[in-house]
DNA sequence: CATGAACGACAACCTGGTTGACGATATAGA
DNA sequence: TCTATATCGTCAACCAGGTTGTCGTTCATG
């Protein structure tokens, strides 16, 4: 708990290693917390964070629920339970496959496809802003850091039960 | 979407707005598993990420339940219900407060002392690791950034509710 | 043409969050 | 001193999101 313990005889600690992951969940929180104030004024007040996600995942083709389910790392039941919220809150639509009668093709409405390039334009204000805090060039080291750490690891959007529960 | 964007006459945006949020969240993700990982190794294998935090909250001297839900950003009920499951799993106790007949204070057992202390010598081991790959150097460099973009926000714990739902 | 696999949906259940209500206790004021 | 007012912890009801298991339907394959 000292912060000026070293470590298996490398350099002094410096920062005690818990401080990096309370920052990064809190920049990151940050950020998110900074898009969804925007997108409540741009005339998105019921998006939730983890919606960004899903839009993502769904693309401008559309999916099924199943392959939605495989790209976020939950089963099939749960990626049904979102498309239902969404689809509910206007975001999203379900649309019969002519060629597979078994699936549903889940694709963004306008509402959707709205709420993304809005985001998409708020993230970029939002980098702009740390560009202006940090500098261009430390925030581009910043960036290339953290790929260098995470790698091509991907998203797992489990998030609810892998944080609290069994 | 595209990268070679410009944000209202600044730099090139170089990285897409959206990548700062995803990577700050897959690195303190990568974090929170692999420590998870070790501490399942070392004898806590009922750990969660959450227990963490609620841990540091409730503090060498222990709290009260109502003042651990300030702590975290949620009702004194939830607060509640998570020390219920911690009590179950022997990482904390209620206490009688004989000042206070209304209250109880709720302390760190031994089994959560050693969950505790092991999870700081092993962030301080992750964050060597860290160290090795981006050198002492840049990862001092992105701890003093995170903390010039977060300041001294506090990292509430309502994080299932928050993510996903109303 | 029969078999096996995949889709979407339904049900039951777990966790963790919320609000509202309640008895018990402490505290401040008339 | 007696009486409001406020706080503590708990209980109950509810919601969101996750899980697993099951099932009828539909496709694909041998």
């Amino acid at each position: 708990m000292s912060s000026d313990m070293t470590v298996d005889g490398r350099q002094p600690a410096g920062a005690p290693g818990f401080e990096l992951p309370v920052r990064l969940l809190l920049g990151f929180r940050s950020l998110i917390d900074d898009l969804h104030a925007e997108l409540a004024r741009q005339g998105h007040p019921d998006a939730r964070p983890m919606h960004g996600f899903v839009f993502q995942a769904i693309g401008p083709g559309g999916t099924t629920a199943a392959e939605l389910g495989r790209r976020l790392g939950v089963s099939k039941q749960a990626a049904g339970k979102t498309i239902d919220s969404l689809v509910k809150l206007g975001y999203v639509r379900r649309e019969p496959d002519p060629r597979d009668q078994r699936q549903k093709i889940v694709v963004l409405t306008e509402h959707g496809i709205d709420a993304l390039v809005r985001s998409a334009a708020i993230f970029d204000e939002l980098r702009a802003r740390w560009a202006d805090i940090l500098g261009t060039e430390r925030l581009a080291a910043l960036e290339a850091d953290l790929r260098a750490v995470t790698g091509d690891l991907v998203l797992p959007l489990d998030i609810p039960g892998w944080f609290g529960g069994g």
